[in-house]
DNA sequence: CATCTATATTGACAAACATCGATCTAATAG
DNA sequence: CTATTAGATCGATGTTTGTCAATATAGATG
């Protein structure tokens, strides 16, 4: 057992991501779950009962859904009397732009973060 | 078997899911595939064996990973002699960037929107 | 209290996935 | 052709995940 390329323990597996930005990626990456969100981002603010009755999967199915997207930090629950309305979290959309953002093609990098890349002593020095 | 919320076939499980956006998510949702994705944007340009070298998983498991990445549409591979130059998709990340401004909260919607909620007439209405 | 409705939880199951060792393929060098 | 190196593919394995039916919980209401 020795620490991953993540900071995640190795058992055979990826141990379950510390990342918050992976997290909040796995919990983004379903059909269902996304559409959820698109939901929320349309509608700002949904009665999880909304949720379950336009879907094609059973109300369980859309309650664990909603528990994964609430785990990961992308929507945040309120209770109103007996319904609970589901809302997006803004902090995750930010997390998301942030993201786009920082996989951007950008000015061209210091010599001193080039200098870092591995050295190949025993293959031929590559053109380019 | 039926048609699922994203237009899926059901049987048993949501199929393989055709949405470009959701395939995108599912390839960035892994902590090593993240990784690499971050270190084509810093780089702008890896040979793989510069991924192979540095990680804590095996060589047939970044080839994975990256064959993952090139399938969603997130890099690029392009033969260079011996080596393979792995990039990030430039569409890719426009895709991301247009995921997170479609989440972003927007301006109050037209009332003709909210018209197309579900009725429910056999609850008390909401406040609100 | 009992009843109803909205959500959550549990348990089970099959499909998908991440990982590795072993092997295969492709390009280059001698 | 042989040897070497970079990558991909294969097969097996254990883990995770998405799904549902059944059940439980929680608030409101009578």
């Amino acid at each position: 057992m020795f620490v991953n390329i993540d900071g995640g323990l190795y058992n055979g597996r990826v141990a379950r991501s510390i990342d918050p930005t992976v997290r909040m990626l796995q919990a983004l990456a379903d059909p269902v779950r996304l559409s959820i969100v698109r939901q929320l981002a349309s509608d700002g603010d949904v009665c999880a009962c909304d949720l379950t009755c336009c879907g094609t999967v059973s109300q369980p199915t859309v309650s664990h859904h909603l528990r994964v997207l609430r785990e990961a930090g992308v929507v945040a629950a309120e209770r109103r009397g007996t319904w609970i309305h589901y809302s997006l979290r803004s902090d995750a959309i930010a997390r998301l732009r942030a993201l786009a953002v920082s996989l951007e093609p950008r000015a061209p990098r210091p010599v001193s973060e080039l200098a870092s890349r591995r050295l190949r002593v025993l293959q031929p020095t590559r053109e380019e």
